[in-house]
DNA sequence: TTGGGCACTTACCAAAAGGTGCATACTTGT
DNA sequence: ACAAGTATGCACCTTTTGGTAAGTGCCCAA
């Protein structure tokens, strides 16, 4: 099951995998993704997932350009879908440290695959992006 | 190479497999997302991997919920970045259909496990969604 | 005493994304 | 004659998202 984008032209049976089944989504897909989506989720997963658990500050650093307002409404999206955990130690100065759950961490197995997609890919895509960048930004 | 994911607390050197290498994405997730994300552009993924090339109307149908002008436009974008190719076969009145490239569907098969990972954790999601929307609209 | 780091919070704003509704030009079915 | 389907385009508006700048309370080091 839920090999839906396998068959490549052939209408299968397997359409039923991922038709709505509950409040709200529409696939599997789509529910991943909007978990998922965030300027920087991506990226926080991805340092969570190899660095193990993080302190706030340096989650900050490692995520270069984000600020303070948005990495930390991430972070609580992501904590509140169940993908990362938030340990406060009550210390003062304040100390935080962010990790993956088991969700999380499933989901970032899952993530593979679009990393390497993306990296290997990642030229091509880029060569359409900035081509684009040329013909999007003229005008009044 | 790009297992960055898979090793859970030690910092590993397979860092750099995912760092910034070409202009405008820090990593291959980053590049593959910047592609996959709007609204309904998984959904249209999916239609075409399973179904083959497709009518716009019928895409239209199958996407529920979706209006032209993003449905349009999404397309475009997907066409743009090479994943879909557009054939319009200059008939009167007007047929165009719409499929996958290669690259579409080397990506397609990339989504399968974020597919599936959805599918099994839709219910702990929505769930936690569904909470969500109660406090998430409350207020003046 | 001043300055910095810590982990946030808040008010305000700008840009991006998505949605609505109408229009097109032509054909087929009733 | 008229409605409906075909694949779009366009103007306009709302929602969502992200970003800036400032402030908080507490501690430590110069």
């Amino acid at each position: 099951m839920s090999d839906a984008f396998s068959s490549p032209a052939q209408p299968s049976p397997s359409v039923q995998s991922c038709t709505p089944n509950l409040p709200g989504f529409t696939c599997g897909l789509d529910a991943t993704l909007r978990v998922v989506s965030g300027k920087w989720k991506p990226l926080i997963l991805y340092f969570l997932a190899q660095g193990g658990p993080t302190r706030y500050g340096e989650l900050r650093r490692s995520v270069r350009d984000v600020s303070d307002k948005v990495l930390i409404q991430q972070l609580k999206e992501l904590e509140a879908d169940g993908l990362v955990k938030r340990t406060d130690y009550k210390e003062v100065p304040p100390r935080v440290d962010y990790s993956l759950t088991a969700l999380g961490h499933s989901l970032a197995q899952a993530l593979v695959p679009l990393c390497t997609w993306g990296t290997e890919h990642m030229a091509e895509v880029s060569q359409v992006y900035a081509e684009r960048a040329t013909w999007t930004r003229r005008g009044p």
